[in-house]
DNA sequence: TAGCACCTATAACGGCGCTATATGAAGTGG
DNA sequence: CCACTTCATATAGCGCCGTTATAGGTGCTA
């Protein structure tokens, strides 16, 4: 066996072909660019990974790795319906890192291609909400949660995307989680405040406000106070520090 | 004036263009498979379009005439809920009737070539969610309540073409939209609490924000600022009945 | 008829993914 | 120490790709 571990050659293709996926804008990245940056000629990339797809299906695999580690890094705590809010943030925050990669994953999909990648996600998610429905949570059933949740999750983070970082906002992400979850679960009591220190409701409430006075400017308050408020609601809404 | 109607040969390669990559399950187009489609030769192509990707990207927009013209032949009943339901519903039908369109479309999504297809798509549906608004049915912002929707809608459609036509099934998509509505807008007058005039859609956040701040005091604000933040909410949704 | 846009074709360039073939390095049995 | 096998890397080149410099044809205007 090759238990001599100094696969340098494998190991640096791997690395440059990620690099430059990650650097290139969406443009097509050469096997020429790849090999030259590994300092490899080209039958090397053949003879470890067949083709330049297997190369990127191996590139893919590590992304989906790490993915997978962060999900499956986030604890069950408790409550279930919280627990699918940071799955979904996540999620979400594993896209923005990595946007190429991401698009890869899962913007990309051809027809059969998918299995490895959307259909794994799709099947964890399932995982996380059978704890859910065990708590009686679930609406659905989970299979059909986790359909619907990652379809909206992989939507929100592909927009999100496509957007330059500034004018990005995680409002969608947020408002956009809770619709799906409050149509695929019951969200713990009647309380909706929650006791963690999390208080997305609080967010949710305030960003719900914000948006219905975009449309109708009460007259109760004045513009200067208006505008202060304005800007301490966006305070609010903006993720609770730490 | 070019009045003599016969440009054949430029149409015949975007019909050419089109043809093949609908075709083409995925699989990339070469430029001299659609020359040779269209009976022309190389120069031919760049004369008119200047480019391969001037060339799908007149594909691109005449299959997003035909979006837009099916968006627009739904004509606004008196139920702007319903109307969004539609909406949605022929975007899923367009992304399947025209898959690889579609991806092109709003899958492909390279951060700057956007605009031409999902803003304008998220433009339009902007001004149907205004008539919601304009019904006093929106608890959001048209502005946001059309990204969310909009994004929710391309998840649940790429999800949809992702997978084999026999194992599709719109519940996702009935799911998933009505989750999204249901969160966005106020179907009908079943909520007791909004009467049709006035600025129902502030009071009820003003409300749950403020309750959601009785249970949790964000950090974001400091003690005063927190005082002076209540009043004015409190003043808000206190109004005094119309 | 000459000139002038416009449109199309011939032929080729450089870059791409990929590979037939050869060379080196490393371990094994005689 | 030497064949011999096995794996890993390199040389050189094939055919396809997107693209273009150049030239030829076509029909209108003067």
């Amino acid at each position: 066996m090759k238990s001599t571990g100094d696969p340098a050659p494998k190991l640096r293709l791997l690395r440059a072909a990620a690099a430059l996926l990650a650097e290139s804008d969406g443009a097509s990245v050469s096997t020429r660019q790849i090999t030259e940056a590994a300092k490899v000629t080209a039958p090397t990339l053949y003879h470890h990974f067949g083709d330049k797809e297997g190369l990127f299906d191996a590139v893919v695999a590590e992304g989906f790795a790490e993915y997978l580690a962060a999900e499956r890094s986030i604890p069950a705590s408790g409550q279930p319906i919280e627990d699918l809010r940071r799955h979904w943030d996540n999620h979400v925050q594993f896209g923005l890192d990595h946007p190429q990669l991401y698009l890869v994953m899962f913007g990309n999909i051809r027809p059969e291609r998918r299995p490895s990648t959307v259909a794994t996600a799709e099947a964890f998610l399932e995982e996380v909400l059978r704890r859910a429905a065990a708590a009686s949570r679930l609406v659905v059933t989970p299979h059909e949660a986790a359909r619907s949740i990652l379809a909206a999750n992989i939507g929100v983070t592909l927009m999100l995307i496509s957007e330059t970082a500034e004018k990005r906002s995680l409002e969608l992400s947020v408002m956009t989680r809770e619709a799906v979850l409050s149509a695929v679960a019951t969200d713990s009591e009647a309380d909706p405040v929650t006791d963690t220190e999390g208080t997305p409701a609080v967010v949710v409430a305030a960003i719900a406000l914000n948006a219905a006075l975009q449309s109708s400017h009460p007259d109760q308050l004045s513009g200067p106070e208006l505008k202060l408020f304005l800007e301490w609601l966006h305070r609010i809404s903006s993720r609770s520090g730490s």
